[in-house]
DNA sequence: ACTAAAAAGATTGATATCAATATAAAATGG
DNA sequence: CCATTTTATATTGATATCAATCTTTTTAGT
């Protein structure tokens, strides 16, 4: 009798996750579209993330960091790590909130405020591109989709997606 | 006159950049699934990401690392870097190329095989959750969307989709 | 064969990502 | 008011990500 030293899985189990795990699906996607932005958008000093970070802060009021990496879905650490390289470049300010001591507000800088406008219509540009190239009805079918996934995955179904206060219009 | 020491962008287009823009919802819900499933597979000790790239590795001849990066749709240097904790634990060889001595060989290790047999279940039971929590045919739906988008910003259309050699049946 | 160009990976440096943990301040319950 | 808990953020350490650049080897053109 052998010792059985290995665990096979076939190799049609592999072909099943590769053309079906949602995971892997979406880690591609996001790179793809990371190149494309990061691409388009280099010649503005940003990369995808850093538009997207700037973006969410052109608001009225300066937003705390909660909520702010909520919206994008991404861990607190990381956003804290993410302001960092903006900060030394002066665009986004970060300051200590003066209604609650522990929290910080987060504001773009009149130099901030200059690059995510240069950079605007780099994205509109990019943006435009890539919904021709799609079939007709995938951008806005995807986009749901999307937001789907990301509410549901969510401890807190749909913190991120529900509009935070900060972000709702009127 | 004044000069004027800011560019402001309105509000408005703030808002409609959150919601219209494909790779922000991209990146959001990668990185949600990255969450889910990094949560799931840790006690099998693998993240997401290398669960993806050990069962690529699972096939009758061991891949150069060209076409897995490709598969993955990630940067070479990215699969050079992500390979290293795994070597490091023993779970995946990386070896000459004996028919071009540029070339890498990459293949799971008898206990890269056992550590990811027994992170397989865990897979299939994450993603048929999943599965069930999105509506009706979203699931399929939104993989076949993920995947016009990583093949269509791809320098090489399809270079990551067309099925490999290495990966076809037959 | 020789040279030039192309291809396969590795290295370095910067940023991104998250778990685990730490700190400080606010909220809550007596 | 005080002790406990909760909340908001920071720090550390490990991995992930890509651009720029480098080395080695193969391929192409002559």
């Amino acid at each position: 009798m052998v010792m059985s030293n290995s665990v096979e899985i076939p190799f049609s189990t592999t072909l099943l996750v590769r053309d079906t795990c949602l995971c892997l699906h979406a880690q591609r996607a996001a790179r793809a579209l990371a190149r494309l932005f990061d691409d388009a958008l280099r010649p503005a000093g940003l990369t995808n993330g850093q538009f997207s970070l700037m973006m969410s802060l052109n608001r009225p009021e300066p937003p705390p960091m909660g909520p702010v990496a909520s919206l994008l879905a991404m861990d607190q650490t990381t956003l804290t790590a993410a302001l960092k390289p903006l900060q030394r470049k002066g665009w986004v300010s970060v300051m200590e909130n003066p209604k609650d001591r522990r929290g910080r507000l987060l504001a773009l800088t009149g130099e901030g405020k200059a690059v995510l406008a240069r950079a605007l219509p780099i994205w509109k540009e990019t943006h435009a591109a890539l919904d021709q190239k799609l079939p007709d009805g995938s951008s806005a079918r995807l986009r749901q989709d999307l937001q789907t996934v990301s509410g549901m995955t969510d401890e807190t179904p749909n913190r991120a997606l529900a509009a935070p206060a900060e972000l709702q219009r009127g």
